[in-house]
RNA sequence: GGGCGUAUAACUCAGCGGUAGAGUGCUACCUUCACACGGUAGAAGUCCCAGGUUCGAAUCCUGGUACGCCCACCA
């Protein structure tokens, strides 16, 4: 047997277990099983970078369910994978080629790719082998690429269907274009940030020369495009000149004055300038009103011919200085007010975004929408926290259509052709050899991909096999829980719930737990910008991984975010290292016949272990299946730590290094049972002490991993009968009250000095006492310990005193005594204001009236006790 | 403009109807034969404010206040 190092040293255990596990094929799922399936998807990471610390808590706390259910012997499916990640990746390759001199037209789509591929498999390898550091625990054998043929497989089919179903169409619609990435995107990538601005007030000279009208713009270089101007039909203000044509400034354009309920006649001017082509509320208005719409900035951002020479191919936001200015100089530019509004931006690039009308693929929601919201409110499909309902709920009942073409290369190639000779479009899932209508072969193929979210979307089932009926999709599918960011709630969870129930006529899970988002130590995102970015990588370096995971766990309450800091961290490494101290310590006093198929003999100490360990168990269990992490980790933080560590083993001491192989069996049984029972939650450190001291002495046919033990919950052995379990506590509070006497009176702990004790039950336990307390010797006399020698604690059911000579500080101790009765009588007033009140005693449960007697009558004879002892 | 969340010890957070808790930090002491990534003892809280419900409220309700987040086309 390997004798253990004085600390535990996380870097070689975390490398050496995941290979040993992964070889083992412990977390690979098997569709043969007779076990009841239990089934997760990995959120797939982006292949764009490295993991941060929002995936180590993301992956973590499913993984602490995944280990959970597999030593409940569940037949566990976590399959993971990586997401191509549209936009996000080709940005990145776009930057470096930028950095190499050159750029993707220059190297055409194909070399493009290719390119991206290569860059993908390395990324996907990194990030792979991150997950393992991680220690995620999940089915290799059965990862996946959004982009893999079966996916794209799916895709297709999802695409076709749809299109055939006429839920997917495409059109000329007003949607949201990104300047910098070349792309149209979905609402959902539209970040509105707050910026500050101006809102200029322009004066319009009516066409027939009776004056102007004044409107107010925070985009004056719009006004080039501008086909209308709109005032409320009520207000009175205006009425008069609803009709009549404005000439418009720097054109040599006139255009109608029009009326429309939808202007706000309380902001600026009451007036508004009506410009369809670049603007969602103008583009409806234009619509309304059949006005006209003219395109005066382009797909670049930049102005086109039809803002006019003096115009035409400046930058947008320079073209706005322009017009201010010629505004001004024509003596038109009424006023300039400084102004905060919210700007469109983008998510993935923070380009302000340009609303633009083109030719999109766009899908319908609406009956899927109503068919996810109608799974969470009749309780198919779980939240927890339970909060997030409210958001689904809102955005659900207001969702537009989703527009899914993307104007970029990486990605999913919309299965759509045109006809180059008669201008027909098929959709179908291989390329057409001809035109079904002309026999033309001059095919096109749209040049477009989908958006991201749309290969995701079908994740929960695509990765299963779908559109093929495998055994993997019937065993696997629907997933029993889903955990992920609440981040991503619309982008993912939404879209997923929204297509499990369209293609596969069945919601993909059951449960979404939504973890917390990471922040650092003030509470604050953690972002690239700020600085304060904590990297899981070099924290699992500094503390290793068990120490990172302990501390997301036990941060982990549903329904906050967590604040991590450094003191945590460190706290979590002591525990791992605490955990491996004892189990040193155990080691180091275990001959090689004691083994757990020794039936292990138990003493009071023992019979109380047992108790605390079955206690921890089933509430831990409970606590873990409700995602209750942060409450799982707090029990059995506490279990090692007090109740293991500074209790058991210390009475235990005497058995362990001179008991016989019985009673040395017991405690290997009990550092096996904590073993297992921390196994979910810090895989690593427990399965190196597992390794250690246990794996030789198991039962015979009992697996030699950890990670292939059953969880301990219900072993006849926590069951066992017998044992008083007020003892322990009880001889605890005498232990301490041994060493705050020394402490209080100033005198050595070293010191050995006699002690007397009235509380006869504690007998047994006088070697514990002498040892831990350093006492000389120790007496259960009857009767008054009180004498002016000895210093005197008063404990439950006694008193218990030291015999200190001239060691003893009698002001001290009377100092103590005085305070201790001020707080008993003041806990007693309180207790017996309530006992006293007749309608407690008739309103107040008979369970809680009998309690709160008990504890009163406890008090009062402590409170005797100080009193009598005072004198 | 809507919606959600959070306010508890110096810090970070649990608890959420029946004697105020943890970790870290702080003070004093301890090189006790598993662990100084340790041990012992201790100090430390009008549980944001104001009302209400209740025998009883940090916990439930109402209204404030302060932060934080999400959604939304007011030019």
């Amino acid at each position: 047997m390997r004798e253990m190092d004085k600390a535990f040293d996380f870097k070689t255990a975390q490398t050496r277990w995941y290979a040993r596990w992964e070889a083992a094929g412990v977390f690979t799922a098997d569709r043969e099983s007779a076990k009841t399936p239990f089934s997760m998807s990995l959120p797939p990471p982006n292949i764009t970078g490295n993991l941060h610390m929002g995936h180590a808590l993301a992956y973590t706390l499913p993984d602490v369910v995944a280990r959970l259910k597999r030593a409940q012997s569940f037949d566990v499916c976590w399959v993971p994978g990586v997401d191509h990640a549209g936009i996000a990746t080709q940005v990145i390759v776009e930057r470096q080629l930028k950095e190499e001199g050159t750029d993707r037209h220059k190297l055409g789509r194909e070399k493009f790719l290719e390119r991206i591929w290569a860059w993908k498999a390395q990324n996907q390898d990194d990030i792979e082998n991150q997950l393992r550091r991680l220690g995620a625990s999940v089915d290799w054998t059965r990862k996946r690429f959004t982009m893999d043929p079966d996916l794209n497989r799916a895709v297709r089919k999802v695409f076709v269907e749809a299109y055939r179903q006429g839920r997917i169409y495409r059109g000329p619609r007003m949607i949201q274009w990104d300047p910098a990435s070349q792309t149209a995107l979905s609402d959902l990538e539209v970040k509105h940030v707050e910026r500050h601005g101006h809102l200029w007030h322009l004066n319009y000279p009516l066409a027939d020369g009776s004056g102007h009208i004044t409107v107010a713009t925070t985009r004056p270089e719009t006004m080039l495009g501008d086909t209308a101007v709109a005032v409320h039909p009520e207000d009175e203000r205006y009425t008069h000149l609803v009709g009549k044509l404005v000439k418009l400034p720097l054109t040599d354009r006139e255009i109608p004055i029009v009326a429309d309920a939808f202007v706000d006649r309380d902001f600026g001017t009451g007036c508004v300038k009506l410009t369809p082509a670049h603007d969602p509320n103008d583009h409806a208005a234009g619509l309304r009103l059949g006005l006209p719409s003219l395109t005066v900035i382009g797909f670049d951002a930049k102005m086109t011919r039809e803002a006019g020479a003096a115009y035409a191919g400046l930058d947008r936001f320079e073209c706005r200085k322009k017009v201010v200015a010629d505004l001004e100089a024509a003596g038109l530019l009424a006023k300039t007010q400084s102004h905060t509004s919210m700007v469109a931006c983008s998510d993935r690039t923070g380009a302000v975004l340009e609303p633009l009308v083109s030719e999109q693929w766009f899908m319908k929601v609406d009956e899927a929408a109503k068919a996810a919201l109608e799974a969470v409110r009749d309780g198919r499909i779980k939240f927890t926290p339970e909060h997030h309902v409210a958001v689904w709920e809102h955005w659900l009942t207001n969702i537009q259509d989703w527009c899914i073409s993307r104007q970029l290369v990486w990605g999913h190639r919309i299965p759509a052709w045109t006809c180059a000779s008669c201008g027909a479009l098929h959709v179908e899932l291989e390329a057409p050899p001809a035109c079904p209508g002309c026999s033309s072969d001059d095919l096109v193929q749209d040049p477009d991909t989908l958006d991201t979210w749309f290969s995701s979307a079908l994740w929960p089932f695509s990765i299963l096999g779908w559109p093929d009926e495998t055994a993997d999709l019937k065993r696997y599918y629907p997933n029993d829980v889903m955990c992920t960011s609440y981040d991503i709630i619309f982008f993912w969870v939404a879209r997923m719930a929204m297509s499990g129930l369209t293609w596969m006529k069945e919601i993909p899970f059951r449960q979404v737990y939504f973890n917390s988002l990471v922040r650092d130590e003030g509470g604050q995102k953690m972002s690239k910008s700020k600085g304060n970015v904590i990297d899981p990588l070099e924290v699992m370096d500094e503390f290793g991984t068990d120490a990172l995971r302990f501390t997301l766990i036990s941060m982990s309450a549903p329904g906050t975010d967590i604040a991590l800091s450094r003191t945590r961290l460190e706290g979590s490494r002591n525990f791992c290292n605490k955990l491996w101290n004892a189990a040193r310590f155990v080691q180091m006093n275990l001959t090689d016949d004691v083994t757990l198929a020794l039936d292990p003999e138990f003493g009071e100490a023992e019979h109380w272990m047992k108790g605390r360990i079955a206690e921890t168990l089933k509430a831990v269990t409970e606590a873990l299946e409700h995602f209750r992490f942060h409450e799982a980790a707090d029990l059995l933080y506490h279990l090692v730590w007090d109740d293991f560590c500074a209790t058991y083993i210390e009475l235990a001491k005497v058995n362990l290094t001179s008991g016989t192989p019985a009673q040395k069996a017991a405690i290997l049984h009990f550092l096996d049972f904590i073993l297992r029972a921390l196994h979910p939650l810090v895989p690593f450190v427990t399965e190196e002490i597992h390794e250690a001291v246990v794996a030789d002495r198991l039962k015979p046919g009992e697996p030699r991993m950890l990670a292939q033990r059953a969880w301990p919950l219900g072993d006849p052995l926590l069951s066992r009968p017998g044992g008083d379990a007020t003892l322990i506590p009880r001889f605890q509070e005498v232990l301490s009250a041994f060493l705050r006497l020394k402490a209080e009176n100033g005198v050595d702990p070293a010191k050995r000095v006699p002690a007397v004790c009235s509380v006869r039950e504690l007998a047994p336990f006088a070697e514990a006492f002498k040892a831990i307390a350093r006492l000389e010797s120790l007496e259960f006399p009857s009767g008054d310990l009180a004498s002016p020698t000895r210093a005197v604690a008063v404990v439950a059911g006694g008193t218990a005193a030291l015999d200190l000579a001239g060691l003893k500080d009698p002001a001290a101790e009377k100092a103590k005594l005085e305070k201790e009765k001020e707080k008993l009588e003041k806990e007693l007033a309180g207790l017996r204001g309530r006992l006293d009140n007749p309608r407690y005693l008739e309103k107040a449960p008979a369970e809680e009236v009998e309690k709160a007697q008990a504890l009163a009558a406890e008090k009062a004879a402590r409170l005797e006790q100080v009193r009598a002892l005072l004198g």
